[in-house]
RNA sequence: GCCGCGUUGGUCAAUCGGCUAAGACGCCUCCCUUUCACGGAGGAAUGACGGGUUCGACUCCCGUACGCGGUACCA
């Protein structure tokens, strides 16, 4: 214990409890889904926060599942998560994948040991068995709502006349359980009592702790439920900073009751709760249903429901590059204050802290993503973008020389946003042009530029080095010659050997073509031009 | 309804009481280039509202409005 001269700050500081808090314990943070779809990219966020934090304090990240709601597990999600990460470059340290001083990792294989804990609650009289079913809840909100109650609760002004072992005698309650009649146990929670704690995002939060329900802790089926989950494992697992969406924030009293009434208390993670991604127009959180409106994904990867079979369409599948799509994401409610947008994992690494994440949610801008994944396409190597490229031109069935597939892509990535748009920028290189663009050359055509091209091809066979600068020059010496303004006829060239007016530079083109494949492009096409 | 959390240009956002309010995306104009981009130079565009506190408020406090989240034997 760390003694702090009263007189001097009689209040700690967030800051400075945090930094006590550093110094004493290795960082330990989680991450934990439970399986049962696509991870959104929210989801992807919250990983990535973890992962910063973590390798910023040197310490480990856990990958736990939650799947304790049996009704909603979804075959393939968790392989299908532990994909993500992986694509991503955010791997855990401990998890269902590779185990762990903590193990298991899935909080369905973590079943018995929830009851206990949650047995010791009753016992203190801080939780209590009930054993309503689902009909009589149901009854209840009826009654409830009639009486103008919008979202009635089980709460204390309703715990009493419901059957649980507060309202019920000892002995009827003992008889349930010896019975096994089917039941919950629920917390009790506080009739007068301030809940209050410091998240690491918004500062002092506080809630009235007879405004939240008395929620169920442990399920009919034994299984806990989330509230009970993340506490326990949080405990076992030695976690000392939770990272979680903002949508938790109203059940957060919830979870530090937990952490006192089960006599936790110091060792309670700090909490962080992470603003929300928003639609783009409108508001409200970004839900996959956006992006199929919208046209773009919202998923990580591509995710097939295996029930319905319905695809939904994931960043990596739409060709972002990994290191491209984590920094866009973690510049969504995150910037170091400098200005500076891209940053390689080192140095989100090196930069992150909590203290810099914005407390409002962010409109997702896809847009932006895209200006993202140009950045990265432009800092990668010619040689990596000619492999992530290989696949588009195998599945059109074209098989190029490594080498030559990088030079296009050097010639052509400062036009693409995605790596499949080399293609749409250099097709030309892989194929004769089946049709000219010759609206754009018709109305300027003449015999002079004719007889031009045809002196020109004669110039070029007898060119040894046929490079860009020797065929510009070439170019323009005898388009001076001729006395035409080689604006005028390089139009008409790159038409030739493109088809259209696309391209990167005329004459790096040609230079890439090489002698033999421009000469030939340029006598069909002269032969177009003159028909 | 109740509870909580938010609110700086169209979007992401800096600012931790001194602002003539950065920067980026997008948009527009121009230059470069007789394709498109890249690059360069400009431009339009912002503190929800009302009260305090203060010499001074975008920054702190209180209201209001608006938005979002939560209100399950889902997470």
């Amino acid at each position: 214990m760390i003694v702090y001269p009263v007189s001097k700050i009689s209040f700690p500081s967030p800051k400075l409890l945090f930094l006590r808090r550093m110094s004493q314990k290795k960082v330990r943070v989680r991450f934990a889904p439970s399986p049962t779809g696509g991870l959104h990219l929210g989801g992807v966020r919250t990983v990535l926060f973890n992962y910063l934090f973590a390798r910023h304090h040197g310490g480990e990240f856990v990958l736990r599942i939650e799947d304790t709601d049996q009704t909603r597990f979804v075959p393939g999600a968790e392989e299908y998560i532990m994909e993500c990460l992986r694509w991503c470059g955010l791997e855990a340290d401990e998890g269902p994948h590779k185990g762990g001083p903590y193990a298991p990792y899935r909080q369905s294989e973590r079943k018995e040991l929830y009851r206990r804990y949650a047995e010791q609650l009753v016992e203190a009289g801080h939780a209590y068995y009930a054993f309503d079913t689902p009909e009589e809840l149901e009854a209840m909100r009826e009654v409830e709502k009639a009486k103008g109650n919008y979202a009635p609760q089980y709460n204390q002004a309703v715990r009493g006349i419901m059957r649980n072992s507060l309202s019920l005698g000892a002995a009827e309650v003992k008889d349930l359980l010896e019975k096994g009649a089917p039941h919950v146990i629920r917390i009790r929670m506080p009739e007068q009592e301030e809940v209050r704690f410091t998240d690491m995002i918004r500062g002092e939060v506080s809630f009235q702790a007879n405004t939240v329900d008395d929620k169920v802790l442990l399920k009919a089926d034994g299984m806990p439920t989330y509230h009970l989950a993340v506490v326990v494992d949080d405990y076992l697992m030695k976690i000392t900073h939770a990272f979680r969406g903002e949508e938790w924030l109203p059940s957060a009293p919830v979870h530090i009751l937990l952490w006192k009434y089960l006599g936790w208390e110091a060792d309670m993670p700090q909490w962080a709760h992470l603003p929300l991604i928003l639609k783009p127009d409108g508001n409200g959180k970004l839900s996959k249903r956006d992006g199929d409106r919208l046209g773009f994904p919202v998923y990580a990867m591509n995710w097939t429901d295996p029930k319905t079979g319905e695809l939904t369409k994931g960043f990596r599948e739409n060709g972002f590059l990994p290191e491209a799509f984590v920094n866009m994401l973690a510049m969504l409610g995150w910037n170091d204050g400098s200005g500076q947008e891209i940053f390689s994992m080192e140095e989100l690494i090196e930069k992150f802290s909590i203290g810099r994440v914005h407390k409002g949610g962010a409109k997702f801008d896809y847009e932006k993503a895209k200006w993202f994944n140009h950045q990265y396409i432009l800092k990668t190597p010619d040689d990596k973008l000619a492999a992530l490229f290989q696949p588009v031109l195998q599945e059109k069935g074209i098989t190029a020389d490594a080498a030559y597939v990088a030079r296009i892509a050097g010639l052509v990535k400062e036009r693409c946003h995605f790596v499949n748009e080399i293609w749409d920028h250099g097709f030309f290189f892989f194929a004769k042009p089946e049709k000219y663009d010759v609206d754009a050359v018709k109305p300027k055509w003449s015999a002079e530029k004719q007889a031009f091209f045809e002196a020109w091809m004669t110039v070029l066979e007898g060119l040894d080095d046929f490079s860009f600068a020797p065929v510009e020059e070439s170019f323009k010496q005898l388009a001076a010659a001729k006395g035409i303004k080689p604006g005028e006829l390089q139009l008409p060239f790159r038409i030739m050997l493109c088809g259209g007016k696309f391209g990167p530079p005329v004459f790096a083109i040609a230079e890439t073509l090489g002698k033999k494949e421009t000469i030939e492009r340029m006598k069909l096409a002269l032969a177009a031009f003159t028909v």
